[in-house]
DNA sequence: TCCAATTATTCTCTAAGTGAGTATAATGTG
DNA sequence: CACATTATACTCACTTAGAGAATAATTGGA
């Protein structure tokens, strides 16, 4: 069917300077790209594979019903984790990765999957990794980390402060600012993706300084790197999850079936890295009717037993918005 | 860079049921397609190609330094147009588009593009059609428009009665309900893409009834067709627009440089196809700072002068939340 | 047994935001 | 100069969101 769309666009391109003669089709790998998160004991977590600093990626292939089941194919079947939820992150075509025949380019479909860490089934060699780890500034829920102050601003400030023309210097210091909350500004936990970019930028990335070799370049700031761009991926899954938790009730992925409204309170901490009020949580909560009681109450830990929750699945029909903000 | 993670994966996957022998690179075809809204004499409108059936798309070529800029640059060589504002909608694959050598899959990426009719340079063939030639029950600005009480509601209650289990009639009577703001459900600009989903389940888009020709197909709910799955695409685009202009101030991009704030509101009314409470949408766009006065009055018709505007572009570096809700 | 510590749960208060209506101002037209 | 027409300003009720205080039900030990 698109090939008549094609052959339009080609007859009205004939008259354009981007002309092509031919109408061979353009060749591209196509690779699957997947952030797993779970939560574990350790916090919001991702599953890494090799040495901890790559995401779980495969080639699509023919056997592939959709892309999507192919990425569900491929981490079921190297981790034995079922997805429940997934949504399409971004495509991409890297311009360095050109293949042998120099016909082939690469494109990378990243996907977003939320899962159970008990949904591990198996030995297979995996990773678990906070992503904290990754992004040590991304983490206040016990306040700005030191990182911010001691590292992060003084290094941008000190790039926003190179030389140039006086605009630029003052464009670095309000994006520095605006991204971190320097200043007056206040802290945005959805802009984490901005950080990344912002600090890759000013060089204080390690994978920003690979394979250019022309000066010596500033030491990184601390946080775990990934190979290619994995790490861009993960900045990018973790502002949509910080987004889109407030809207939609995607949080539950996470959970087990049952749950006190404490957990669930925690599981919304860990992943916005930032602490709620707990009475304006819980009355959010009821108040949208996105649990019910199961009836029964914890025993396990001191202090008054807590009522045990469950994920009332018919919202997922009833309404639109329905989220924790 | 990216190979090593392959590598890594591949090794894992060894030891499942999927393990690929071969570290062969798996091909495809990589298509651009644009959604180019424009505002026109006609209302919102989209860029289309062909007979009027068609959005703009391209091969993904060599010569592209990236995904984005090779749409840019297709749309632009093809229409004359300059595209302000570029976002990636969404990749899928398409089962039904095998190449002829059957090695060949087409990953096709399309994107929502905004940009001013009055950009158009040339004579190149091309057309604007309000996309609500597309869509006619999207458009609430005059009332709830008859085609839902005389063609939608009894053809969606008909499919919603069909044989089958209890529970799924009532299923299906609730989607319908909660999708096109049936019985007691309020309208949602913004569910665009479900309602064009549900009507293509039930069977009334012409589009869902191509090719397969057991039997002879319901007739379709009037709307103008597309090719391909152009049309479930449009209405993509047209739920990320109506959601994002709440949120981020992209509605300028359609603007001319200078306006009227009555010009503004008409604008945004067309795209979300609903009206706003005047002087409340004037104190949310003055609150927010999103225009400065430019001093000047309009003279041009009947009725006191309305002030002019201009976008204040400084609001895209200032804020992250800014928008017409 | 009773008090302290701990966690759960409910309420109140306030500020800000949103939806809807009304009033006033400035222009052109008959 | 009344009047239609569009622009602009003001008001009010209602809902939502942030923050703090108060009360309830447990466990662990003095």
């Amino acid at each position: 069917m698109l090939t008549d769309a094609r052959e339009i666009m080609q007859n009205q391109a004939a008259t354009g300077s981007k002309a092509r003669p031919s109408t061979k089709a353009h060749n591209a790998s196509v690779d699957l790209i997947a952030v797993v998160v779970a939560m574990t004991e350790h916090g919001p977590s991702v599953l890494a594979v090799g040495a901890g600093d790559a995401l779980p990626s495969g080639p699509f292939e023919h056997g592939h019903r959709s892309l999507q089941s192919g990425l569900r194919g491929w981490v079921e079947h190297q981790t034995g984790h079922q997805l429940g939820y997934i949504e399409q992150l971004y495509t991409f075509a890297d311009r360095d990765r050109i293949g042998e025949e120099g016909q082939q380019r690469v494109i990378s479909i990243s996907y977003l999957a939320l899962t159970r860490a008990e949904h591990s089934v198996g030995l297979r060699r995996r990773l678990w990794r906070s992503w904290y780890d990754f992004f040590p500034w991304e983490d206040h829920r016990t306040g700005v980390p030191t990182i911010i102050s001691d590292v992060v601003e003084p290094r941008l400030l000190a790039w926003a402060s190179e030389p140039g023309s006086e605009s630029l210097r003052r464009e670095r210091r309000q994006r520095a600012s605006f991204a971190f909350g320097l200043d007056g500004s206040s802290w945005n936990e959805e802009l984490a993706l901005q950080r990344y970019e912002l600090l890759y930028e000013a060089g204080l990335i390690e994978e920003a300084t690979r394979g250019s070799e022309r000066r010596a370049p500033p030491p990184p700031v601390p946080g775990a790197k990934m190979i290619a761009d994995h790490r861009r991926i993960l900045a990018t899954a973790i502002a949509r999850l910080r987004s889109k938790i407030k809207y939609r009730p995607v949080v539950f992925e996470l959970m087990p079936p049952v749950f006190t409204l404490l957990q669930l309170q925690r599981t919304v901490e860990a992943l916005s890295g930032r602490l709620v009020h707990k009475p304006n949580f819980r009355r959010l909560i009821e108040q949208q009717e996105l649990v019910e009681e199961t009836g029964e109450t914890t025993a396990d830990t001191v202090g008054r037993p807590a009522k045990l929750f469950r994920f009332r699945h018919a919202v997922l029909d009833e309404r639109v918005a329905a989220g924790t903000k």
